[in-house]
RNA sequence: GGGCGCGUAGCUUAGUUUGGCUGGAGCACCCGGCUGAUAACCGGGAGGUCACAGGUUCAAAUCCUGUCGUGCCCA
């Protein structure tokens, strides 16, 4: 038995804070999962570890909140849904952040540090923040399990990572390539573009256009290029081959206004594409020839720097090949290609077999053997005397200065190179078709993100860069002997243990710089040498895209877990993970178990502020979720995020809209509970005592409105969860609980809790309020926890979250009340027909509180059965029905536009100009006879729709529906009856508010003094009014007003009052 | 520079898939009403270049093209 106690004022910080001792006290989270662990129905959702290195912020709530949401949902619908927490620990981020903190700006300062105390560092900072996630994560109400969390530091999680990519070595797809990054030599660090995009700077910087002189022609062929440090490095030229290029003459020197060195023999002729020779030439030519580039495929032409490159087996250096992405936009329309140092000229270099050769070093020397004048020196010195060296050769047709962005060192502010690094890659590009395939079978929200940004992503695969030159991650388990050559990839702790030589030691941790030192007897047999690990780290991603399985220690133990949960229902994170964690999940799925890794992916959009900026440290405009959490509470937020927009929909985040959603969902949804609740509390009323239930059957037609009406709600509720629209969901709940619960079913309720007798209809309202109640807290329990876990304990004296979904489930049974749609339907009505009169009175300057002595209800159905309702909203005396529409009321018609359109097409213009013109009583007889034609077009019923108006001189409203039109009419006569009624009403009004501000209890009665000047109260109403306010003691017009009285006036008429 | 989103009232948004009646709500504002009903509720008002420019159509917020702004990812 539970009677619900007076639950008093919602204070939402305090009601959640104790609740979520009360889930600590309980283990409420292992209980709603534990309780489902029979029905055996797994839903599994595996967590995207954040970085506890920084603090989170509101936009972490997001993702938390619709991660926890579906998870919720899913355990109310049966599912045993298990979330183990996680942490993302490895990565440049991190050792950025040690890295400031320690002073250590380049490699060369953390090697000196120490890489073992630099490590111990970056393992410290990785939790930094821990305290503030879990923190966080427990006041938003995310139930995840982190006692017991993933983290992608463990030696069991390395180890996972190395097994999966022995699976990668083993299928042959891990390979040893370059990959072309910015680079900063001062630092000897390489940046992902993330880090880039923070350091661009403009700067003006010297280009040239160099003639590159062909073999067998008398002829150059013009390059542009802003990076002359790249020349020497030179083994090829690309062109466009459909881009039109031309053969030019000069004929005239240059004119005196030349600037700088370099310059064009009469006579000379140079090779560019057609478009750009205004923009590139400074001497007056003749075109002498024009051609495609697909014509100067396969030109030799001499080197810039003889020697510089070694030709080696290389065919295809010093020629001219094509390429797709020259353009014509900047430059000569030929692209100076220098393999090592930019991305798509190492791709092209590797496709038409350039020599792959550097002619930087790793300190952004140029090595020994380029030039004497350049060698060891800092490139980006030597773009002066580079430029000298080829204007003394005659190789250099101009020199300007060009101004542009270009990524620059946040740590020492030189500028990057963009340079090619050892790398290994996974060969993504092999598993391609296999990865699109895995893509298109998991359900995306929104679509989009998968078949688009993802799909198309896909489709252009490229391999899998994983390797990085850092310290702080997850070590490569690639050894490799420097011997033979011998390449081997290690797949287990035991693996290396056992193959590590005599002389290596047992790291501590699978940790740089302990695992450097593991050295493996060489695997080929007839080779002595000791293998030696590649020094590098894995890319992040890598580690998270382990996430599936690694969390496990799969395979090395938790086979039936991982296998249980593999692939998962269910991941969330925001849109920007696409190309992170989605993409590496799925990319490590395919190359290991060739199978999709999560069912469902919801990709959400990004919080935002309040004028549409990006969240950052440095733009101060950061919310930060206790302001929230302290004020209105995780609930409000929660329904804020989940109701304000589409899931992937950037969002705006208003402060504003945290406290209307406190205002106007949670005030409401407390407030009917307490109506319910105080009213039970003090009839002891108790939902599980079988002699007080009354059947639904024997309910008042309100009643059983509101629980057709409950049920119509959570039915859409429950579509709108399955398509992801949550949004729709909340609005829709708020909808009813604002409109349909408070402001129609309590309101209308109020009088039948007052009374202070035992009796069926109390019970039945009190009955159908409870179980009202009960669907709505557990529809809202995923979104918002809190609250309706606190009714919901209130109610039956359990915990919501073991509820069962009340639409039901596979797995659950359904609880809803059945629908009436006829009931409904006739409610919807009255209600419309109580809105008409409020706005009949508007309109006729009457007030409410002035009863009318007759109100005519015109067409329709039935509604009898809440005629006295509808008769107290209207208040009117009487409600009458009436059958002749013409008494009030004449018809319009009006053009069905849709219609006539497709009928009359342009003549729909003098259509519609006739129909306005004819009479429309005379033109719908003779629609009715078939006879009716306009502008030369034959009318039907179905071209028009006909409107009712009332007659002037009616105080009416029409409304229209398709089964046709119901107006409401008032009889706006006023006589001494009516005004005396009135006033009572206005008086007591008056004196109610007065009651409660003088904070009076509910049950208190008062000694009562009216004084009325120009008007007689009739007795009835006098009584009316004194019952009304519980006035025990009272007079009307005894004496004179006193000073303490209150006064007003209503239509000319005084009244003084005065309580005691 | 490329791909994918987004842009509707001062603010937050519905409507866009499938073109069609006067572009619908909430917050804030103004007027009125109602209330032992709350930070509530009801009626009305004011507030819109549906980002901009073209196009298709009898008809465009909706479809097409381009531009601008903004966000994410990539370069």
């Amino acid at each position: 038995m539970t009677v619900p106690s007076s639950p008093g004022e919602l204070d939402p910080v305090s009601l959640e804070s104790s609740l979520m001792e009360v889930w600590e006290k309980e283990s409420t989270f292992s209980q709603s999962i534990e309780s489902r662990r029979e029905k055996d129905s797994p839903f599994t959702f595996l967590e995207g570890p954040p970085t506890a290195n920084g603090r989170p912020g509101i936009h972490h709530v997001l993702s938390r909140l619709f991660k926890d949401m579906v998870c919720r949902w899913k355990s109310m619908e049966g599912h045993l849904v298990e979330r183990k927490g996680g942490w993302d620990t490895h990565g440049l981020p991190v050792e950025i952040e040690v890295q400031k903190q320690l002073d250590l700006m380049s490699n060369e300062a953390i090697e000196e540090f120490g890489m073992e105390e630099f490590n111990k560092k970056c393992k410290e900072s990785v939790w930094t923040y821990e305290e503030a996630w879990r923190e966080m994560t427990e006041r938003m109400g995310f139930w995840v399990d982190m006692e017991d969390p993933y983290v992608t530091l463990h030696d069991e999680y390395i180890e996972s990572a190395w097994w999966s990519l022995k699976q990668m070595f083993e299928k042959g797809l891990l390979f040893r390539g370059h990959k072309v990054l910015p680079y900063c030599p001062q630092t000897g660090t390489s940046y992902s573009t993330h880090e880039v995009s923070q350091g661009y700077k403009e700067v003006t910087e010297p280009a040239v256009f160099v003639k590159f002189r062909l073999e067998d022609d008398d002829a150059s062929v013009l390059a542009w290029t802003t990076t002359p440090w790249t020349l020497p490095g030179n083994v090829g030229l690309a062109v466009g081959p459909d881009v039109t290029y031309c053969r030019v003459r000069i004929t005239e020197p240059a004119s005196e206004s030349w600037e700088g060195r370099g310059g064009g023999e009469v006579g000379e002729e140079l090779i560019l594409a057609k478009d750009l020779i205004g923009n590139v030439m400074r001497n007056h030519a003749d075109v002498i020839e024009e051609f495609p580039g697909s014509a100067l495929v396969g030109k030799s032409y001499s080197p810039l720097f003889p020697g510089a490159i070694d030709k080696g087996s290389s065919e295809s250096a010093w020629t001219i090949v094509s390429a797709d992405f020259v353009t014509t936009t900047d430059g000569t329309g030929v692209v100076h290609t220098a393999v090592m140092y930019g991305e798509d000229d190492y791709r092209l270099g590797m496709e038409v077999g350039f020599p792959a050769q550097h002619t930087v070093g790793m300190d952004g020397s140029f090595v020994s053997g380029v030039h004497e004048n350049l060698d060891g020196r800092y490139v980006k010195d030597c773009d002066d005397e580079i430029i000298s060296l080829l204007d003394d050769r005659g190789l250099l047709y101009r020199e300007h200065d060009y101004t542009h962005d270009y990524p620059h060192c946040w740590r020492t502010d030189h500028p990057l190179l963009y340079y090619a690094m050892d790398s290994w890659f996974v060969r993504m590009t092999a598993v391609r078709d296999q990865i699109l395939s895995h893509n298109s079978s998991v359900e995306w929200a929104p679509e989009w993100t998968g078949t688009k940004r993802m799909g198309e992503w896909l489709s252009n695969i490229k391999d899998w860069a994983i390797s990085r030159e850092r310290y702080w991650g997850t070590p490569i388990p690639v050894w490799i002997c420097p011997d033979c050559g011998a390449e081997h990839c290690v797949g287990s702790i035991e693996e290396m243990n056992a193959m590590s030589t005599e002389d290596s030691p047992t790291p501590p941790e699978l940790h740089r710089p302990y695992v450097d030192d593991v050295k493996l007897v060489c695997t080929n047999k007839e080779c002595s040498g000791e293998m030696v690990r590649e020094p590098y780290v894995m890319d992040c991603w890598f580690d998270s895209g382990c996430a599936s399985f690694a969390q496990w220690h799969y395979p090395f133990e938790n086979e039936e877990l991982f296998e249980g949960s593999f692939p998962v229902d269910y991941i969330c994170e925001a849109v920007d993970q696409t190309r992170g964690w989605f993409y590496s999940l799925l990319a490590v799925a395919t190359t290991v178990f060739d199978e999709p890794c999560f069912r469902r992916c919801l990709s959400l959009g990004h919080i935002l502020d309040k004028d549409g900026k990006k969240m950052s440290k440095s733009r101060g405009n950061v919310v930060n979720p206790w302001d929230h959490f302290n004020k209105e509470g995780a609930d409000s937020i929660r329904w804020y995020m989940t109701t304000q927009s589409a899931p992937w929909s950037p969002t705006n985040f208003d402060p504003n809209g945290v406290r209307e959603s406190y205002a106007k969902m949670f005030l409401t949804l407390w407030n009917v509970y307490r109506f319910h609740a105080d009213y039970a509390a003090l009839d002891g009323f108790d939902p599980d005592e079988e002699s007080g239930f009354v059947p639904v059957g024997e309910r008042s037609p309100l009643d059983r409105w509101i629980l057709s009406k409950v049920t119509e709600m959570a039915d859409g509720y429950h579509t709108n969860f399955v398509s992801w629209d949550f949004h729709k969901a909340g609005r829709g709940l708020e909808d009813f609980v604002v409109n349909d619960l408070s402001n129609w079913y309590v309101r209308r309720s109020r009088r039948r809790l007052w009374d202070e007798a035992d009796s069926n209809d109390k019970r039945a309202c009190q009955h159908t309020l409870h179980e009202v109640l009960l669907v709505v807290c557990r529809l809202m329990a995923p979104v918002s926890p809190f609250t309706p876990d606190h009714i919901h304990r209130s109610l039956t004296g359990s915990s919501v979250h073991l509820a069962d979904w009340p639409v039901g489930s596979e797995i659950v049974d359904r609880s809803l009340p059945e629908r009436d749609f006829g009931l409904e339907q006739e409610m919807s009505l009255v209600r419309s027909l109580a809105e008409a009169g409020r706005r009949i009175r508007v309109d006729s300057n009457r007030r409410q509180r002035l009863p009318c002595r007759t109100g005519w209800i015109v067409g329709g159905p039935d509604i009898s059965r809440f005629g006295e309702i509808l008769a107290e909203e209207l208040n009117v005396e009487v409600l009458s029905t009436e059958k002749d529409l013409d008494a009030f009321q004449r018809i319009v018609l009006e053009p069905n536009r849709k219609v006539l359109g497709a009928k009359c097409r342009s003549d729909l213009p003098d259509v519609l100009a006739q129909l306005e013109m004819a009479d429309p009583e005379e033109l719908l007889l003779e629609i009715e006879a078939g006879i009716a034609a306009l502008a030369g077009y034959e009318i039907t019923m179905s071209d028009i729709d006909i409107r009712r108006v009332e007659r002037d001189g009616f105080a009416a409203q029409t409304l229209s529906f398709e089964e046709g039109d119901v107006s409401i009419v008032l009889d706006m006569h006023t006589d001494s009856d009516l005004l005396s009624k009135g006033l009572a009403r206005d008086i007591t009004r008056r004196i109610q508010a007065k009651r409660k501000e003088l904070d009076l209890q509910v049950e208190s009665s008062i000694v009562l003094s009216v004084w009325i000047e120009g008007m007689e109260l009739e007795d009835r109403d006098w009584q009316y009014i004194t019952s009304e306010t519980r006035a025990g003691e009272s007079s009307l017009n005894e004496g004179g007003p006193s000073e303490e009285s209150d006064k007003f006036e209503v239509d000319g008429t005084i009244v003084h009052f005065q309580i005691r």
